[in-house]
Parts: structure tokens; C-alpha cells; sequence
RNA sequence: GGCCCCAUCGUCUAGCGGUCAGGAUCCAUGGUUUUCAUCCAUGUUACAGGAGUUCAAUUCUCCUUGGGGUCACCA
């Protein structure tokens, strides 16, 4: 069975880089039938806060990714870690560190100053004596000293470290008695039952040591995919600077889960020639084989095309529910299926689409004025005036068509262009020179509303 | 700086020794639309550079260059 695990440090929001190797590993586990689980990795108290894991689970919410289990917090499983260093100590695998926060940073300068790798020099590794006063020691892993590692990445293919290069007898737990990242998600992964790990390729580097440790516990090691990073505009890290990178703030934006989503699982990762995908086809068509080698930078251009993709094809109903979020409730409103018809095609976001609506649904307060210039000519007072006698002398209007037929038959009888009554009907109805369809717009808004707004702006001229 | 990873249109990508180097997005132009948007059509733009291997390299190897990541009692 596959197993797979999103395990974020709750330092912040979920990060948009966060959550494409979450989806890749969600996909990956729902694929095959097998588990996703979410471990908040909070060892480091002094960084951590609850907000930030609460916040983690709410953008899963809402993205409708759903995991294994309950959420799986590190910092309750203290005494499973504490049971696995006590082992290795006693096997002789680990030991006590009495090395002061000051003798390592000294130790540290010198080794700068030589130009030398900056590591630790194994001083305790084979301690015997009386331990020094007043140190709480730090418990640091034995690990080896020559020879190499190979990491068997899916993504990267093998990747070979020296021992020499990068390794040394790193702290698997802090004088505190907490214990440290590379340790943990060793344990953790192993005693889960993870065996495929799909995290950010910034994790790679580490990786050797955590073969160290699942090497010194006995457990299997896990297959590998380290995903490239996504760059920002300057290929660099993308961070908080880069504009949006919190997963939510797409929400308060007017993306839709399944454009965000969509987005993501194509950066890094492609089926042939395939952009549109439903989580159904993702979970069907997605393979971690077919992730990229190379960092890819964020662009939003997509996400927009996509956002506005999902609103054209989403049911009407369903997206009414959703406007309700963005203060738009038109519930009760008897024209809200041609509303919303007319507006999903131009709308990029929920906001927009409901400051459309907005657009539409209230009478305007101001006019362009260049539009109102350029459109207003002296005969329009007289042609909003013909178009509003038939209006009042008319009945059942419900549809589009029932308005155009009338802008047609004063388009007929005053022998003028349909720009004629269409500009300045354009101006009293919306205030401004773009948007949709009038006849659409006077079918929503009603008789009444369409003649009073006639009315408004030709006092207005006058 | 040491170690590691990466390199096709502006961006996301296809390609897995022989292709007019394909698609999408963006941009531009034209059509549709009373307008705007949508939609449709068309177009511009790419294999970082240099050596090999081969009958043949975008594709394999090496070097250079460029970019990125990582080097903690952070994760």
C-alpha cells in the first residue's frame, strides 16, 4: 500500500509551495488506494504556534484535501521519541554532547577562519570522563565518517553524497531534551508506515541524514521524490514578498479550489498536452514519475485563465452558494439564471463576478463622463423617450428577447442605427460604455428599474 | 566557499537519436458582439555555449557558463 504525508512546520499559513507537494502527495496515496496523512512537525516550541497549525487545517478545508486519521502532532509523541534515543544510546549508536553553546561557536570560527568545513569534531563521540559542570548535555548520533550515502530520489535519480562532505555527528536531541528535525521525521515516517516521501527538493540535502538515522533504528528506508522549488519572478525562493503565497489569500481573491488546484498539480508535473484537470483525473492520471527535474517560477497568468475557465462551467446554483461569500446573495433574486449566465463569462474571480452582479443590481449613483459625452447626444433624450412609452405600454417582458424586440422596433421606426438607442441606454443602465447585453440587463432588472434609470439619467442631462 | 540539484518560446510544459521542435498561457492582428468581455481564426517568440559519441543530436557523455538549494541544540 502506498503511504504518503504532508508534514509542514507550523510557522505560518500554508504556503502555495506547501501545497503542491501536499496535492502530489495526496494524489499519489488516493491513486492507489492507499493513506495520506498530515503531521504537524511543531518540535521547535520556541518557532511554533497553534494558529499556524489551525490555519494549515482550515486551507485543507477548503481545498476539500482530505487526510488519514486525525491530524498527527509531533510534540504529543514525545515519549515515542524519547524510547527510540534511549535505544540508540544504549546500543552505544548515540551519545552525550557536553559542548557548550559557546565552545561550538568558537569551534565553528576557527574552523571558518581555516577555511575549513564547519562541523562538529566528534569531541564527545568517545567520551569517557567525568561530563564538565553546569552543561545539560545535547545527545548527538554516531554517524559515519567516511564512505558514501546514496539517496535513490524517483525525481532526481541517484544521488551520491561523501560522508566526508557533509556528514557529522549530528544533535538528535537538544539539551532540553526535545528532539531535533532529522530525527523525528525519520521516526515518524518510519513507525507511520510512510514509504513514499514527495517533499520540496530544498530537502535533499538533508536526506543523508536521515538515512543515518533510519540506518541506526533498522527501519526500512522510504522511496524518495524531491520535488523542484518554485521560484519567484527573480528565481529566487518564493516568499512573502512575491504578493500572494498564502493559500487563503486565493480564497479571499475569488479562486475557486479546483483553478488553484489545477494550477498547482501542472507546475512541475504534466500529463502530455492535458491543462484542464478535474480532481477525479488528477487522482486518476497523476504519477510522480512524470514530475519535472527542474524549478519552475510562479506565474499567476494561468491561474486566472483557469479560475475563469471553472466559473464559465460551473452550475449556477453552485455558484450563487459560493457569491455568498464574496457579500453577494441573490438567493431570492427571480432572474439570477440569466444574471449569473451574462456575468460568468466575464468575470476571473468570484469577486469580480460579484461585483458584477453589483454592477447590474444597483441603480448607477455616478456616470462616466467622457462616456456620457461621448454617447449623449442631443436626440438620445428623444429616443429613451420613445424606447420608455413602448416600455410602459408593454407587458409581460421575462426575457431577453421581449427588451429587444422593443430596441428593435424603435430602432425600426425612428429609422436610426441600434448604436443610436444602444449608447445611451447603455449609459442610463450601467453608467458607462462596457458590460453586458442590455436586453439581458433590463430582463434582470426588471421594468420598473429600467425606466427609472432612464428617467435618472435624463434628469441627470438636464 | 564546500556539497548537491537544475537548464526547450516571456511563463507553464511536450519531446525520451531522425519532428516543419508540439500544446497551453500571455501578447498582437482579424472575425463575431450596438460596447466591453466571451468565443473563433491567424501570427510573433525557444532547444545557454563549447567539445566529443554517432550516418544523425534538443535528446547520450564531458567541460564551461548561468541559476537554485543546502550547510544550526530551524524545519
Amino acid at each position: 500500500m502506498i503511504v504518503t504525508r504532508f508534514a509542514p512546520s507550523p510557522t505560518g499559513y500554508l504556503h502555495i509551495g506547501g501545497l503542491r507537494t501536499a496535492l502530489f502527495s495526496y494524489l499519489w496515496a488516493k491513486k492507489n488506494g492507499g493513506k495520506f496523512f498530515l503531521r504537524i512537525e511543531d518540535t521547535d516550541k520556541a518557532r511554533n504556534s497553534v494558529e499556524a497549525a489551525e490555519a494549515i487545517v482550515k486551507a485543507f478545508e477548503w481545498l476539500g484535501l482530505s487526510y488519514d486519521g486525525e491530524v498527527i502532532y509531533q510534540s504529543s509523541r514525545d515519549e515515542i521519541y524519547a524510547k527510540y534515543i534511549k535505544q540508540l544510546l544504549d546500543e552505544g549508536k548515540a551519545y552525550y554532547c557536553y559542548m557548550s553553546k559557546e565552545e561550538l561557536a568558537e569551534l565553528r570560527e576557527t574552523q571558518i577562519a581555516a577555511k575549513e568545513r564547519t562541523m562538529y569534531n566528534g569531541k564527545y563521540r568517545d567520551f569517557n570522563g567525568t561530563p564538565p559542570e553546569g552543561v545539560t548535555p545535547a545527545i548527538r548520533i554516531k554517524a559515519p565518517q567516511s564512505g558514501i550515502i546514496t539517496v535513490k530520489d524517483k525525481v532526481k535519480g541517484d544521488v551520491v553524497f561523501n560522508a566526508l562532505d557533509i556528514l557529522d555527528d549530528f544533535v538528535i536531541a537538544r539539551a532540553d531534551g526535545s528532539p531535533t528535525y532529522n530525527f523525528v521525521v525519520a521516526v515518524d515516517d518510519a513507525l507511520m508506515g510512510v514509504n513514499e516521501v514527495i517533499r520540496g527538493d530544498d530537502h535533499l540535502s538533508n536526506t543523508p541524514k536521515q538515512i543515518v538515522v533510519y540506518e541506526a533504528l533498522g527501519f526500512k528506508i522510504p522511496n524518495f521524490y524531491h520535488v523542484p522549488m518554485i521560484h519567484n519572478h527573480d528565481g529566487k525562493k518564493l516568499s512573502k514578498r512575491d504578493g500572494a503565497t498564502d493559500v487563503m489569500e486565493y480564497k479571499e481573491m475569488g479562486y475557486t479550489p479546483e483553478a488553484l488546484l489545477n494550477f498547482l498539480v501542472r507546475l512541475g508535473w504534466s500529463y502530455g498536452d492535458q491543462e484542464i484537470f478535474s480532481m477525479e483525473e488528477m487522482k486518476e492520471l497523476f504519477n510522480p514519475k512524470d514530475i519535472n527535474k527542474s524549478a519552475s517560477i510562479y506565474n499567476t497568468q494561468k491561474l486566472d485563465w483557469l479560475n475563469s475557465h471553472y466559473i464559465k462551467n460551473m452550475p449556477n446554483t453552485e455558484l450563487a452558494e459560493l457569491l455568498t461569500q464574496y457579500d453577494l446573495v441573490l438567493t431570492s433574486h427571480d432572474k439570477k439564471e440569466i444574471l449569473l449566465d451574462v456575468i460568468k463569462e466575464r468575470a476571473k474571480t468570484l469577486k469580480e463576478l460579484a461585483e458584477l452582479a453589483k454592477e447590474i443590481l444597483e441603480t448607477p449613483t455616478v456616470y462616466d463622463e467622457k462616456a456620457f459625452k461621448k454617447a449623449f447626444k442631443e436626440d438620445s433624450i428623444e429616443v429613451l423617450n420613445t424606447f420608455g412609452a413602448k416600455l410602459t405600454k408593454a407587458d409581460e417582458l421575462h426575457l431577453p428577447s421581449d427588451y429587444h424586440q422593443i430596441m428593435e422596433e424603435v430602432v425600426n421606426e425612428m429609422n436610426i442605427g441600434f448604436g443610436k438607442i444602444g449608447q445611451p441606454l447603455r449609459i442610463a443602465l450601467l453608467g458607462k460604455l462596457s458590460g453586458p447585453g442590455l436586453d439581458s440587463v433590463m430582463a434582470i432588472i426588471g421594468k420598473n428599474e429600467t425606466m427609472l434609470r432612464i428617467a435618472q439619467v435624463i434628469a441627470v442631462h438636464s
